[in-house]
DNA sequence: CGAATGCGTTGCATATCCTGCAACGCTCAT
DNA sequence: ATGAGCGTTGCAGGATATGCAACGCATTCG
């Protein structure tokens, strides 16, 4: 709605693929360099793009501090995060918090596995939207029609052959996630990375998060994984409780 | 130099603080409401802010995954890591990467302690620059001026009795600093907890990160802790090489 | 060694695009 | 019912962003 800001904006997605100079910067967004150099320069003062010493363009610490904010008040995460760190205690696996927000699932928080054997994730990086387990918990809970127009609108990679194939495929599976009130994702993602997961609910009985527990199948099987889905419920279960009951305890900020 | 852009930017850090209304934000960005809508609409497009059920601004999901996606690119970063994760294996303690950019300096790795009594800190996290280990290294390699005209800028926060109190003190720790090249935080920050750090230098010798093992003292003491110095530069300076030295392992981005 | 290319940068005139106003619709509380 | 408070819209005026052309500076090439 304002072309100036918008154009603005438009450079950090760009620049998030790697430094770039203003010529380039100028090119995509198809303005004049003046232009361009004006917009980084605005960006620049606020933090949000850095130079580097060969005078390229990056972004900048104070977006990487913002998003810390961001996330540190989303207030289901300190909720949660003591009942992941507890769980992780008991099974020893990695645990997830993912939220759901306008066509992205995203990570907001992560209690790392104590085996030896990682699994690669990221707090803030947009996970699998098509076959993790915490994301089909997300979506299977969005009212109809903006579940069927997400669904139609994604795209499909198979990353293994259990990958969710297509748009299809995916709204049974949600439906059947939906019913069930738990999820999984077998190998859908990394072939020998299993999870299961289990929804969070607000007051409301709406999803508000996903918590999931994830661990390759050189450490457990799939069907020793199972087996912790009733703690992983109980635990979806107690934080939920904590969520919509408005616990007394820690009122700090007004 | 661009108003509508330096206004747009504006509201970011002040959705940060927490979700704001509408007219909230009109009044701290001393602006019409109609004014401030449009500006917040083309932040929603971008994805930048979100708006929550009670129809309340915060910040959106896409500023995490931008911020996570700067981060990934890196290049300090990915070589680093792994070293990182080795001097945790051997000594247990947290380990942390940090880099100075723009008047901030903030964590852009951490390995995990492996005790069970943590520090808390996180990626993405501006550090208590006046105090923390790292903070010195980096700001004591900057150019004289540069440094001399941040030091007067600063706070000088008394988290503890050991705090760097001024701007003095805080220059002249910087020059002993750079001297020894290596750095401590003997509870300047944490009243019980104690860090030491070594500098990452780039090919030209320039600090470009500088890298940090912590522990309370109640599993270490701070001698204890020193000791562990000559393994903590040994492996910065591993780094440095790395970092320096172009290795031709991986290269998958042009 | 000098010319030429490529880059970031500046000042300026044009008109585009942003601004604030006022009026409307809506919800919620009185 | 009535009013207050909030977000929203269309509009006219003018501040503000835009592209141009020219400059400075480095690096490259003749």
């Amino acid at each position: 709605m304002s072309q100036t800001v918008d154009r603005a904006l438009s450079i950090l997605p760009l620049l998030a693929e790697g430094p770039a100079d203003l010529g380039q910067v100028a090119d995509r967004l198809g303005v004049h360099k003046s232009t361009a150099l004006r917009l980084l320069r605005t960006l620049h003062e606020h933090g949000f793009v850095y130079r580097q010493s060969d005078q390229r363009y990056r972004l900048g610490a104070r977006l990487i501090a913002l998003a810390q904010e961001a996330m540190e008040n989303l207030d289901v995460r300190d909720i949660a995060h003591p009942h992941l760190v507890r769980l992780n205690e008991h099974c020893g696996h990695t645990v997830h918090l993912a939220v759901y927000e306008e066509n992205e699932v995203l990570y907001i928080d992560k209690v790392e596995s104590r085996y030896p054997v990682r699994m690669y994730s990221r707090i803030g990086k947009p996970v699998a939207i098509t076959v993790a387990a915490v994301a089909k918990l997300l979506l299977a809970d969005l009212p109809e029609p903006e579940r069927r127009a997400l669904a139609e609108k994604l795209d499909y990679p198979l990353y293994t052959p259990r990958s969710t194939p297509n748009a299809a495929a995916f709204l049974r599976e949600l439906e059947k996630v939906r019913e069930q009130g738990w999820a999984t994702d077998l190998g859908g993602h990394e072939e020998s990375i299993n999870c299961v997961a289990a929804p969070i609910r607000g007051a409301d009985g709406r999803v508000v998060a996903a918590m999931s527990v994830s661990a390759p199948n050189v450490v457990v099987t799939a069907d020793e994984l199972l087996t912790l889905l009733p703690l992983v419920r109980r635990t979806a279960d107690a934080i939920s409780g904590e969520y919509s009951g408005r616990t007394p305890v820690k009122e700090v900020n007004a």
